[in-house]
DNA sequence: GGTGTTTATTGAAATATTTCAATGTTTTTA
DNA sequence: TAAAAACATTGAAATATTTCAATAAACACC
């Protein structure tokens, strides 16, 4: 079933036949994430990439006053993976989390090496997936810049609807960049205006 | 003189032969850009990803208030493409100009397909410097999170020091995501400190 | 099921940032 | 090289946002 997931999910972006997929389901290993289980903790290295099969998780970093900044959410069919940590060989500024139990697909380093290897069109998979990434981070950069709190508040709850009713105010005013406390106020001024 | 900077920058990369190399270099054209040209204008597709080889660009969208909003500045060996409207086919919601007066090695989206036919390598080579704009991005995504307006400016300064005396005031601040006076008086307070 | 912990709401005061306007400086263009 | 345009600086007033504190509500954990 999982894997049945992945597939289809790489079928959106490359054809692969029955036989190519077994190399990806040798590399790629089921794994059971509890709620609020790290998958990655701020200062380890990141040495794996994983598939949300089901669930949601939280990519963030905390800061030096303790403060905490939500990068990206992650919900089913989303990859997680600090880039930064796994291609740099540094210690990771992120933390992932599990914001509810999960599953994940996931690949090591390693073996994500060798599939390459042995699979040239990983490498097309994975510079497509790479491609829409850099077109959703750049989509955010411009929505920050252009839009102003509440606006992006807005703009968030009508573009990622899905995801509003499985986190907390906190958790997204830590991806807005904003208090929680004005979240609250936004909230208040939204339902007023219905 | 163009095509060995190219061809230094991809080595940075992956591993060509010269033979292969020729492939690239088949693509590629020069193309001068004078200063405020534009070489890509918003509302209009993206067909072309560039390689600047000398000058300066911004890649910044406009918005209904006819506020500019700065993506990023792509200096020498950066690339600059909209890759929302390359790869989605949508008219694109930046533009792109040269800052001074620049050369660029510009490759049709067309001739790029058949390169990734001609030289798989290509798919490694593209999905190299994919992740390393994924990490330029992400990094970006945090400072503009965890940092306030004067921090910003002063990481900028420190961090991008070869643009600073390339860009205006009000260029830095519509990366910034502030007024351009506020820039004018961190910038006092620089000094000041200094 | 009760208790402790986290989350959400609200208002008031403090702070950061923008906007506006006026002036001087630099750059561009004819 | 002069005139026009764009850029930079500064201060004051207006606005947006944070911080703090207090209370209520929801959730987690024996």
């Amino acid at each position: 079933m999982e894997y049945h997931q992945l597939k289809k999910h790489i079928l959106k972006h490359i054809q692969i036949t029955d036989e190519e997929f077994k190399l990806y389901q040798k590399y790629f290993k089921i794994q059971q994430v509890d709620k609020r289980q790290f998958l990655l903790k701020q200062g380890e290295y990141c040495l794996f990439e994983a598939f949300v099969c089901k669930g949601c998780f939280r990519v963030f970093t905390t800061d030096e006053d303790g403060k905490e900044h939500t990068v990206y959410f992650a919900l089913e069919d989303w990859w997680i993976v600090d880039l930064d940590s796994l291609v740099n060989k540094v210690t990771s500024k992120l933390s992932i989390q599990a914001l509810e139990s999960s599953e994940v697909l996931i690949i090591h380093k390693s073996d994500k090496e060798k599939l390459y290897k042995e699979s040239p069109k990983a490498e097309q998979l994975f510079r497509k997936m790479s491609q829409k990434a850099i077109i959703s981070f750049q989509r955010r950069i411009v929505r920050n810049l252009s839009l102003k709190a509440e606006e992006r508040y807005l703009d968030f709850l009508d573009n990622y609807s899905n995801i509003v009713p499985r986190i907390t105010n906190i958790q997204l005013a830590s991806y807005l960049g904003i208090s929680h406390e004005l979240v609250s106020k936004f909230r208040k001024n939204a339902i007023k205006k219905k």
